[in-house]
DNA sequence: TTAACGTTTTCTTATATAGCCTGATACA
DNA sequence: TGTATCAGGCTATATAAGAAAACGTTAA
């Protein structure tokens, strides 16, 4: 099994309120992006087209497109050093840092009749319809994780919180398939 | 009926996936 | 002018955050 991480969504929190505008014309060397009219969050970029840091005045903040954990952690990292040595937080907090929801694909060894299968995995887990979105929607009940399954075979699993549950929610989708669509 | 307040929804960002639609461009 | 091709946007999914708008409810 090769399950690919597309995107990790992490959030922590500064424990205290923050000028977002102060912030904007100190982190001189980031990529930011503050356009209250259209959202009130300032956007952070350590580095040009790596994960975005969206940063509230209450002090919480969210990291997005991280494609590793190791990513995750350091963008984070990176973020709060720089607040310390610009002198807006005396020492790196305890942000209470974590991931909150994984992107990521993978494939199953066949195509798939997205009909029948939905058919098998039962009304109450699934919702088909090929009008308004081609992909079969998939929640499995003992995981907190959603899997969004394509004809091609193609298989997208997000809102799981780590990795692990997202290999257990494929796994579990492999295991309906083969039941309900042998050979 | 209107004001005031409380609750809910929408917005934004990242990301994969695939089908459909629209607009722009190229060529006959 | 008509057809073909391509690119881009929208559809849906999860998640965090908080402001603002859109609701619903209650009282005067």
């Amino acid at each position: 099994m090769t399950i690919e991480i597309a995107n990790i969504v992490g959030s922590g929190s500064l424990h205290r309120e923050l000028k977002l505008e102060a912030l904007e014309s100190d982190l001189s060397t980031a990529y930011l992006e503050h356009d209250p009219s259209n959202y009130h969050g300032l956007y952070v970029r350590l580095v040009e087209d790596g994960p975005l840091i969206t940063v509230y005045r209450s002090g919480k903040y969210i990291v997005t497109g991280a494609t590793s954990f190791d990513e995750l952690r350091e963008t984070s990292e990176v973020f709060l050093r720089n607040l310390v040595q610009l002198g807006i937080l005396d020492e790196s907090p305890e942000t209470g840092f974590t991931a909150q929801n994984v992107v990521c694909t993978e494939e199953l060894p066949s195509e798939v009749d997205l009909t029948a299968l939905s058919i098998g995995l039962g009304l109450e887990s699934v919702e088909y319809e090929p009008e308004q979105f081609p992909g079969l929607i998939y929640r499995p009940t003992e995981l907190p994780a959603v899997v969004l399954v394509f004809a091609n075979g193609k298989v997208v699993i997000t809102g799981a919180p780590d990795v692990e549950t997202a290999e257990k929610t494929f796994e579990s989708l492999q295991t309906q398939v083969d039941r309900y669509l042998p050979g």
